[in-house]
DNA sequence: TTAGAACATTCATATATCCTTATGTACCCC
DNA sequence: GGGGTACATAAGGATATATGAATGTTCTAA
């Protein structure tokens, strides 16, 4: 495995690892938007939402298009839907089993002694 | 999409999207290992590598099994070994397409006028 | 029960990230 | 050109994260 690797792989999940910017490829992930869709959308103000098309822009997870007086911005790569659904399905997994794990302890609660 | 969806997701993006829980997870993508292995496989510091597992592990990523002095440490759910992978890439993919890019730009360099 | 090996935790500090406010730039229409 | 809309960027202070050093804990073996 190459020395970069480990940590331009961690960029690019530092890239995905936030709320808002998971908020916008949420709603990009059916069609491009303008920045005021997106911010309509989201719910965060505008700055904030530039700020975070920015660093997608930067890491090459989304792309800009300006039309006129607007900037369309769309997901680059198709994989990083399926990256996000296969989290999610790890995610659900990783809560499910730690669910269970609590009504394992409350059904065979652990004897302290 | 549920209220806390994107909120967790990118716990457990932040969780995944740092170097050092990336070399873990490389290490122990094949086997188990023990603390002590975990420390030889990646270089870092037994004090660092117990604080990564600890945060690996409260996050349901990856689950401890003593065994006598040792503890083992192994990735509890198959699939983000996939979403790793997957992840790899977008990243290769991307990295790609911004040569690409850089190589247009230098061929087709942008008028300034 | 003491020594030592293997691992975990705490604390303090350095660094990075995030968000708000304010300001700047690009485009359109009049 | 002037004004308005859409978007980008900069500066700042608050919050979170990462790391090394020091200290605890758990187990084995003698």
């Amino acid at each position: 495995m190459d020395q970069d690797f480990y940590c331009l792989h961690s960029e690019m999940c530092k890239t995905l690892a936030n709320e808002k910017r998971q908020r916008i490829l949420g709603a990009l992930r059916t069609s491009e938007l303008s920045v005021s869709r997106i911010v309509e959308a989201t719910g965060m103000s505008q700055a904030n939402a530039s700020q975070h098309l920015s660093i997608l822009r930067s890491k090459g997870v989304v792309k800009a298009r300006r039309e006129g007086n607007k900037v369309f911005y769309s997901i680059t790569n198709p994989k990083i839907i399926q990256a996000f659904d296969l989290i999610s399905e790890v995610m659900q997994e990783v809560l499910a089993d730690q669910s269970h794990m609590i009504d394992d302890v409350i059904e065979h609660p652990i004897d302290p002694t």
